[in-house]
RNA sequence: GGCGACAUGGCCAAGUGGUAAGGCAGAAGCCUGCAAAGCUUUUAUCCCCAGUUCGAAUCUGGGUGUCGCCUCCA
């Protein structure tokens, strides 16, 4: 498999360090608000990797952290009198919640920043002995000159980074490029070796990676706003105190753009997940994400998600037949054209044209597209499922009908046999009105040769 | 100023030297009491200019335009 390791800056033959075991790291969320589009590109996109490596039979360790010490949250604390942690697990609680709605698997492993603090004191405090680091003040500063491949990620030469960089008021360091491993917090700090405070953010993904996957992993991922500086940042602490390579693939996923911006909370152009659920299902997002290659820019539109609705929905509704179980997925020639483009730096665009294909064929009833069709949909992580109606729904369903027609149904059972019975007998008034009723509610009527259904719109 | 990405039909989008996947929308037909769904058919020479080549959307150079990172950010 091919994928663009930021780090060399073009595509490389994906091999694990430990033979068929895969070690992957994502950035996490800060949690302190809403999830919004962008996030959900990100983690649907490394949702999709995950899934597609444990596909192909690889052993995968996922770990994507939670960073539950920030100043956002603090910020927030203050601001609604509470504190950083009922901030922080309010919103993880969000955010999970949101994750689960989007169908993205659970990461195996999801560490706290704060549940990791003695891994990232010890990180500082070796940084510091190997003369990587120094302490000032009760803050501490990792010496960016001290590590000579600084900038290598990002491509900045290091030169150009110091002209560009911005020394805060009052700050103690003794360059302006050198950044925080550790900052002096009396109100809402931790002990530590340094008095009082908080870790920098970024030790933070540097320590949780090293304690749960262990010193050099194979990929770590994230949004390309992280390339510079936390990636950067992270390669160079976990790299001086390791003395190895830290991460052997990068990558790195492209923004939603809004109005040819890019959506970010700081623009305040951003639509949240679960605003986009209320209008959109969870298999149309992932579609709407999937059609993009996922290192370019997605520019959001009402009328790509339309688009992309129609589209999930053809995928998602093809003609249904019993799974075939003893299927071997592996030696059909759709798995090895859904594998041949997602091995080529997943390109989900074209596994989808596989997907197309197969719900075509599915609803011509070709003999096992829809098992095909189900397997590989699902390793691309959309739902097959069908929702049905709810309770509520369904009692909503039947009052309409009954004030339409004049008379009380019990149920929707009695109300499909009365227009079995309406239909039979060629009264297109009665059986006509039953699904004008039910259409106005947002509740579709079809007749198939397989008897009516019901399903939301 | 430094670093990088992108420009393909009405919209979205794949494509890494040999004569343009797929989705959406549109049109026509089939099916259907109507409707929905489904099935069939159908719509492009790839921002501009120059070059390399037997041959370029694909490579090189130069334009033009758009976006991102360089500060918290997925």
């Amino acid at each position: 498999m091919q994928l663009f390791n930021t780090y060399a800056g073009k595509l490389e033959e994906f091999k694990p360090i430990d033979d068929n075991k895969v070690k992957m790291y994502v950035c996490g969320p800060t949690v302190y608000d809403y999830a919004h589009l962008g996030h959900a590109r990100c983690y649907i996109t490394w949702d999709v990797l995950y899934r597609y490596l444990k596909f192909k039979g690889y052993d995968v360790t996922y770990c994507r952290n939670v960073t539950d010490v920030d100043d956002k949250i603090l910020k927030k604390a203050e601001k609604e009198n509470k504190t950083p942690e009922e901030v922080s697990q309010y919103w993880y609680k969000q955010f999970t919640n949101s994750m689960n709605k989007l169908n993205n698997l659970r990461p195996d492993i999801e560490p706290f920043a704060t549940k990791t603090l003695g891994e990232m004191i010890s990180m500082v405090k070796d940084l510091i002995s190997k003369g990587y680091a120094y302490e000032s003040n009760g803050d501490v500063y990792f010496r960016v000159k001290k590590f000579g491949k600084y900038g290598s990620l990002s491509g900045q030469p290091i030169d150009q980074l110091e002209s560009g960089a911005r020394i805060a008021v009052g700050e103690q360091k003794e360059d302006p490029l050198d950044f925080a491993l550790w900052k002096k917090d009396e109100k809402f700090g931790y002990n530590s070796p340094w008095g009082v405070g908080r870790p920098g953010w970024h030790i933070e993904c540097s320590a949780m990676s090293r304690k749960y996957l262990g010193k050099t992993i194979d990929i770590h991922a994230g949004g390309a706003d992280l390339i510079f500086p936390h990636h950067e940042n992270e390669i160079a602490q976990s790299e001086c105190a390791n003395g190895c390579k830290f991460v052997n693939y990068w990558l790195h996923n492209g923004f939603v753009t809004i109005n040819k911006e890019k959506m970010s909370k700081s623009l305040g152009n951003f639509l949240t997940i679960d605003d986009m659920l209320k209008n959109y299902d969870a298999n149309t997002l992932r579609l709407f994400i999937l059609t993009n290659h996922y290192r370019m820019p997605v520019e959001f539109s009402d009328e790509a998600l339309s688009s992309a609705q129609s589209g999930a929905k053809r995928l998602v509704n093809a003609k249904q037949t019993q799974i075939n179980e003893n299927l071997d997925i592996t030696s059909t020639p759709e798995y090895k054209e859904f594998c041949e483009a997602m091995d080529n730096d997943l390109n989900t665009s074209k596994a989808l044209a596989v997907l197309f294909d197969l719900a075509t064929r599915a609803n011509k009833d070709e003999k096992d597209a829809y098992t095909k069709l189900y397997i590989l949909g699902s390793t691309l992580g959309f739902s097959f499922e069908k929702a049905g109606l709810s309770k509520e729904d369904t009692q909503k369903a039947v009052q309409a009908v009954s004030k339409a027609l004049g008379q009380n149904f019990s149920s929707m059972e009695e109300i499909l046999e009365l227009r079995k019975k309406a239909r039979s007998e060629k009264n297109w008034d009665i059986a006509d009105k039953i699904r004008i009723s039910l259409d106005e509610i947002g509740i579709i009527l079809k007749d198939t040769p397989d008897g009516t259904k019901v399903e939301l719109k």
